[in-house]
This record gives C-alpha cells, structure tokens and sequence, in this order.
DNA sequence: TTTGTTATGATACATTATATCTTTTTTTGA
DNA sequence: TCAAAAAAAGATATAATGTATCATAACAAA
C-alpha cells in the first residue's frame, strides 16, 4: 500500500490523526531494516515476505509485481544471477551497491483466469 | 532529469510556458516507443542509449545508476540472465511482461576517486 | 462542409514526499 | 542526581510529482 494508504489505514484506530511525516519517518526506519521494501514503479510498500525466515536480509530480491491484482511476490535471487548483473556492471566500471529488481506481469491466478473458458 | 526540470528547460527557449500536462503526454508517448526510459527509483527520465543502434528495442535493460553524479549508463541485459528471472518467476506462477531493472552503485569514475590518493 | 475523432491547451487538483521548527524524550556525563 | 546535549516525535507548511477534466483546435472521413 502506499504511503497515505497507511496513513489512512493507521488514523481510522487512532484516537488522534497522525502527521504524514511519520509515516515517512516509520517507513525509512523499517525500509533500512529490510522489514519493509518499496515498490519504487508503484510508490507502494510491502511488508518483506521473508521477515520470519531470517534475521537478516543476506541475499537480494526480485520483485514480481502482477498488473491486474495487488498481489506482489517477493522472490529471492539467484546468487549466480546476481552475479551476472554485477559482472556486466563491472565491465562497465560500475562497483554495484544495491539493486531494485522489479518485474511486471500476471500472476498465477490472473494469468490462468486471463485465457480462461 | 526529472519531468519539472524537462519543462523548465523548454520553457527557457519557448515564448509562452508550456503546461506540465504536455509535458507527460510527451514523456509517455516516448517511453511506449522506447525513445526514454523512466528510472523509477529517482522519478527521472533518461534518453534511451540504444536510440541509434537498432529501430527497435528486442532487448531488455538494465540501469546501473551512480549515487554521486548524475551518470546513469543503460545496459543491454544478458538473454541467459533475463531467462534465468523469467525462470524464476514461471516457478512462482508469474508470466513476466516487463521489468524495471535498476542497479545503484559507483560509476567508474566515482568509484575511482572516492579510494584516490 | 459537416461530422466525428484525436490531439493539444489550460486549469485545477490529487498524490507523494520533504523541510523546518517546536516539543518531548532519552542519553550522558559532571 | 540532575542539568546539558542529543535524538526522536509532533506539527505545520510546502515542495515535487503526476493525473483528471474540460474546452478548444487540428485533422480525417463521409
């Protein structure tokens, strides 16, 4: 959900209306943590679906992002994939620091719906 | 640059000042032909690197993105590393119909000074 | 020419995000 | 212990980015 989504989301059981400004605040903190990833293509964020599985985020994501429904899966990378990317980064002179892999598409219940009878 | 900065830059050479509006209509007609790619993380646009190079963009991209100048290169991604995330995302359930494929880091240059003497 | 369609102009507005200043809370170290 | 400093949270305003909408203009087809 986005930003103000949240917002709106977190007002409706709050006595008072909180400021956007904490949100912000909120979701830097929980962005940097790898608690929370954001959709840079939707402005959105998700809670990182593998929260519960590790204490820390060792390995990089891609982000599969289904154009009809809001489902958004987060999938781990392929070490040698990653590799690939940095390697054809290297070549150009670049030394890689963080990635934003997102993919656009149908998901599987979309996709199968889609070319239904 | 971003779609503000783009407008600002026309309107210093136009008589009258064109409106925001346009200037989307014109960003959008370029992106759905490849003319310019939107680097989502940065809400920037960039004239794509391949323009001259072929009529049309059968490959897909990825953007390697330098956090401390305003270098942004656009590289031709591998087929085998695209297959490999399509892959991925066919276990997952997912038909892949696009991808934003942004890389941050240091470019060559930066990345040279930054360890310098 | 008239009619329908598509593109542009213009304005307002919605959405997303940050700057900044104040107040509160926490830390710290004499 | 408690005052000073530092960090976090609250509050407000505003900046930056993007879209809706309606009127007008350009263009194509009959």
């Amino acid at each position: 959900m986005s930003a103000y989504e949240l917002l709106d989301r977190c007002n409706e059981s709050l006595p008072k209306p909180m400021p956007a400004m904490s949100i912000y605040r909120i979701l830097d903190f929980l962005e940097n943590n790898s608690f929370v990833h954001k959709l840079t293509s939707q402005n959105k964020y998700i809670a990182c679906e593998h929260i519960e599985c590790c204490d820390q985020h060792f390995f990089r994501s891609q982000f599969l992002i289904c154009s009809e429904c809001p489902i958004v899966r987060e999938i781990k990378l392929e070490p040698a994939t990653y590799e690939s990317m940095e390697q054809t980064a290297a070549t150009a002179g670049f030394s890689l620091e963080g990635t934003q892999l997102e993919f656009m598409g149908a998901c599987a219940s979309c996709s199968s719906s889609e070319s239904g009878p």
